[in-house]
DNA sequence: TAAACATAGTGTACCTGTTACAATTATAAA
DNA sequence: TTTATAATTGTAACAGGTACACTATGTTTA
């Protein structure tokens, strides 16, 4: 019984979404080991005796990916008795929206950006952990704002709507669409313009800088009277 | 390190709601072991080998309290390194809304209920855990008929509405309670009357009968047309 | 330098849902 | 029959969401 209970392995799994290539994409890595040899899986690993859960999310993303500082949010925890087909490995899913540029992953073909709607092949049931994730990335942002840490710094709202189409899987009307963003709690209008169109310039906005302290700073809820 | 890896233990504990004597109440057992030999705690207990995450909840809830085909969910996974003073316990929290009525508690005076708004100092993290736990409730009844799990097979509006005040933590307009109740989907309006009351009987009313197989099938979401 | 082009930017009417609010009805008890 | 108590009912104002099409501005090109 004793023996029973010890032998869970416990993992974190990222599932690390971006917008590039105006697509929706989630970072994989090639396995370089068994199980899975070969097949593209979501970067994961171990949670150490000294850290909590977050804590090492933090940890392996930044170890696999170099990304650091970022918001990670909790997002289920999978343990299917048969998900590993090895050990009886427990994993907790986090997942993390993040600007394509802030990876540097030029180093090895072995960690890629993918299309969402069009995923390789993967190990364990990471894509059903994906698409959960992608789910739930759906569910927040009809409440909040959260495609900004999808945004460069300065953005304009064009930019922003097709950030929120992406995730969303939908075209939105864009008069009503700007109506509401430029109601956003800390969305700052710039005197700043686009200069990458060759039409008319677009207005660049930012956010409010925000304290990345608190847990669910990035979730702006909107106030209710 | 494969000994670092090693060593977690996995624990499901479950966050028990009822309402009960005009409040809202979660169920406690007294733990009879160290480490908080005699504090009160939620029901808990090791996840096996062959069984899944939502299994080892089931097995649990129904060893420790008899109940058995009830919707749980999983709420998170709590993996503080310090959250038990001894070893290291990854656990992974879930809930339910139940009848206080389902459960046979009489048996001994180790387990009983106890109003959240008034709770015994608590084992490990529990007292988080189930604030927790409350929280997300509440953001679930905004969305969803969540509350029937509490109530009876036939019920008047003014229990549901009572339900809904106790979980949310504020009254609510009446007029305006029922209109939207009436709603509700799957709400079947019943040809009897309470007759506990003495004064004027108010209308029953019961839910459709729902399969207990999907995941989700409790949560009924409001059709958007 | 003028016309064509492409994207940025803007307002209104309608519908839906939410909120605030008070009088009447039905039964049991006195 | 009166009284007490809880059940039941509707409406007007407001807020928010949706559908929908034209004008403005800078760049490119003829």
């Amino acid at each position: 019984m004793f023996n029973e209970i010890k032998t869970h392995e416990i993992t974190v799994d990222i599932v690390i979404l971006t917008i590039k290539n105006n697509s929706l994409q989630v970072l994989l890595i090639k396995r370089q080991n068994e199980p899975f040899k070969g097949k593209w899986a979501i970067p994961g690993g171990y949670v150490r005796m000294s850290e909590n859960l977050d804590e090492a999310a933090m940890r392996v993303l930044k170890e696999k990916t170099n990304v650091d500082n970022i918001y990670l949010e909790q997002l289920y925890t999978f343990g299917d008795p048969l998900r590993h087909p090895i050990s009886r490995v427990i994993t907790c899913a986090y997942f993390a929206l993040i600007r394509a540029e802030d990876i540097e992953i030029t180093s090895t073909p072995d960690i890629d950006w993918h299309k969402v709607s069009n995923l390789p092949p993967l190990a364990f049931d990471h894509k059903e952990i994906i698409n959960y994730s992608l789910k739930r990335t759906r569910e927040r942002l009809e409440m909040c704002p959260v495609a900004y840490q999808l945004l460069n710094e300065k953005f304009t709202l064009t930019e922003m709507q097709k950030a929120y189409e992406l995730i969303m899987g939908k075209s939105l009307d864009k008069r009503n669409f700007r109506k509401k963003a430029l109601q956003t709690e800390g969305l700052v209008e710039l005197d700043e313009f686009s200069k990458t169109s060759s039409k008319r310039p677009a207005r660049l906005y930012k956010f409010e800088t925000i304290k990345l302290n608190s847990k669910r700073a990035h979730f702006i809820k909107k106030e209710k009277k």
